[in-house]
DNA sequence: GGCATTTTCCAAAGCGCTTTGATTTTCTCC
DNA sequence: GGAGAAAATCAAAGCGCTTTGGAAAATGCC
């Protein structure tokens, strides 16, 4: 059933039927009910390929996940942040493209997207330091939503991002005050953008107090449970141990906690864990108490958010770039104590 | 760029330039060549609507991931999945469509995305026991691959799955004959055909070796870490406690060892534990000894395995459906060990 | 050289929709 | 009742590509 078996079936031009359909003014009531109806029991639906031809959009929102030639990693945390979005694209009768792009090509692939015009923006994930692609995307003139930021880029840009930096300063300060003076860091790559602010955060925190910065205490690896157990195993291994581990994600704090275990040390006792959490859905951090002690930001509240702001841009384009920063929240778990002196 | 402007500038008709492009006979290698060359030059992209308007393929496959009302859970497997099957997609030029749909509008969904033409096929996720969109789906004549199977649907359709059912028998048979006797199960939810399958192979072990089945040891949830630590923490509070833990995801299983620790118990000496694992790269299972016993089949690579059926399904169907059954192997780890008597 | 093929290229129609500009119908008001 | 304005509808062009049915150019053969 296409628009021109429905047009003659309710003897009516197909201008008029479209416009019906569409919800333009210059149609009788009448035969908009009548249209409505008609395209409901014949269970009409218009084909989106010819009218993102003829409307020149495509109704589709584009993400695209950088994969590493030498991490095969796939973000753990894109499953949420896609269902956050998802829900807001549903709202909106608009798809989600996915494409994985290797870093190598790059540019190559932006520019393919932005010739074959199957979406109207895209969703820029996994934001280095000094991230080429906004650049990139600003040339090209397709519309985009960070979700981070990039240090060191200057140009204007829109982006959704927790405040990495500040949770992260909170959460070290938050174990200096319990008495931690020894504080590992176990981050995530600090050539993501996210990460290199976690760091400075946590930095900042050690500084502040003065503290000095310990560079044996600090790690930075893709975020798995088996990097956390190796960091923490050796770290504790030491004779001036880590008293308190701050890490990026709560994977790697399971790690550390397997470690802690494993050298017959008490959580919270003996080690302090603090962590970020992205409220994942399948890794619930405990319930009524938490496991970790944990900056928490739901990354699918980012995801729903995001594609709000990256609808809105495309519905009226801006020329100040809209902005977001969300502020993780401090829960207290059951996997920090005072330190012991 | 697009084909008229780019045959202009050549001197051809947009017939010619379409099928040099397009690789087809009736066009001289010369001219061949020199339509190539400046493609290339002048960054020509086809208009993928246009392209699919004209040949009604959409060069785009979908996946439909469930959302459940009651369980607003993501499956965590899902990222590697779709990282598996996007290579796949990226090679043949196809894009990857994701779609949510929550359970109470499946109909609508399907008959939708057939219609809107987004897709030349789809991706079925999450199959239950008799799911309903198999017959929906070949009755709107929709190409699909299952991805697991559907216990009860009587069709013919294609498919790729582990051996749920040979895997679970195998992994509890490994535990009968460590000599454990009160063999715990934490499955997924049970309406999910993997999981019932699981739970199959689970209770024929048991049967095979004269195990009785009890109730009490068998739990049926979303596979979080917080149900496996409270249903362990339960069981393990028994004056007849399991001694061993089957579980259907090595996120349960975390949740497991963190009972066990808290009751002051050891893994592999008082506890057993073996869980299935799909290799997901954010969770790998330990690096050269495996942290838990697992049965192992890689999720990723189902997914490639999944998009390459599809793309030749679509290329050119086949009457009988292509179906393709991956074993998992049993690879041991340190969580298991012989039952104390 | 001249005819029949074969090779190479082209004009135009069509995919299913939107939208412009024109036309018809209905309404308003003296 | 009829002129003018407003409302409702329509025919046709166009979005960027493929593909059919020919036409023109090149080739083969006697």
């Amino acid at each position: 059933m296409n628009l021109k078996e429905l047009s003659e079936h309710l003897n009516l031009s197909q201008t008029t039927v479209s416009r019906a359909l569409n919800g333009y003014p210059e149609v009788s009531e009448s035969t908009r009910t009548r249209v409505l109806k008609a395209a409901q029991d014949l269970n009409y639906r218009p084909n989106l390929r010819a009218k993102g031809l003829a409307t020149g959009r495509a109704l589709a929102i584009g993400h695209v996940i950088p994969v590493s030639n030498q991490h095969e990693m796939v973000n753990p945390v894109f499953g949420d942040f896609i269902a956050g979005a998802g829900e807001s694209y549903a709202k909106a009768g608009y798809d989600m493209m996915l494409k994985l792009v290797r870093d190598s090509d790059e540019t190559r692939a932006y520019e393919d997207i932005r010739a074959r015009g199957t979406v109207d923006g895209i969703i820029v994930h996994g934001p280095v330091i000094n991230d080429e692609r906004i650049a990139l995307l600003s040339r090209i003139g397709l519309p985009f939503v960070v979700h981070g930021r990039s240090t060191d880029v200057n140009l204007p840009y829109s982006w959704i991002d927790v405040n990495n930096r500040g949770a992260f300063e909170r959460g070290t300060q938050f174990l200096i005050e319990l008495g931690h003076r020894q504080i590992a860091l176990l981050n995530g790559l600090e050539h993501m953008d996210f990460a290199f602010r976690r760091r400075k955060g946590y930095e900042t925190a050690l500084q502040n107090h003065g503290i000095s910065i310990d560079p044996s205490l600090m790690r930075s690896e893709e975020m798995t449970e088996v990097y956390g157990y190796r960091a923490a195993k050796e770290m504790l291994s030491r004779s001036s141990k880590p008293t308190a581990f701050v890490c990026s994600s709560i994977i790697t704090a399971i790690g550390v906690r397997r470690a802690v275990h494993e050298a017959g040390l008490v959580l919270a006792r003996d080690v302090s864990i603090i962590t970020h959490d992205d409220a994942l859905s399948y890794l619930e951090n405990g319930d009524d108490v938490p496991i970790f002690t944990a900056l928490r930001s739901s990354v699918r509240y980012a995801g729903a958010e995001a594609a709000e702001m990256l609808l809105s841009l495309i519905a009226g384009p801006k020329h100040t770039p809209t902005t977001r920063l969300l502020e993780a929240e401090l829960i207290i778990g059951r996997s920090t104590g005072p330190a012991v002196t």
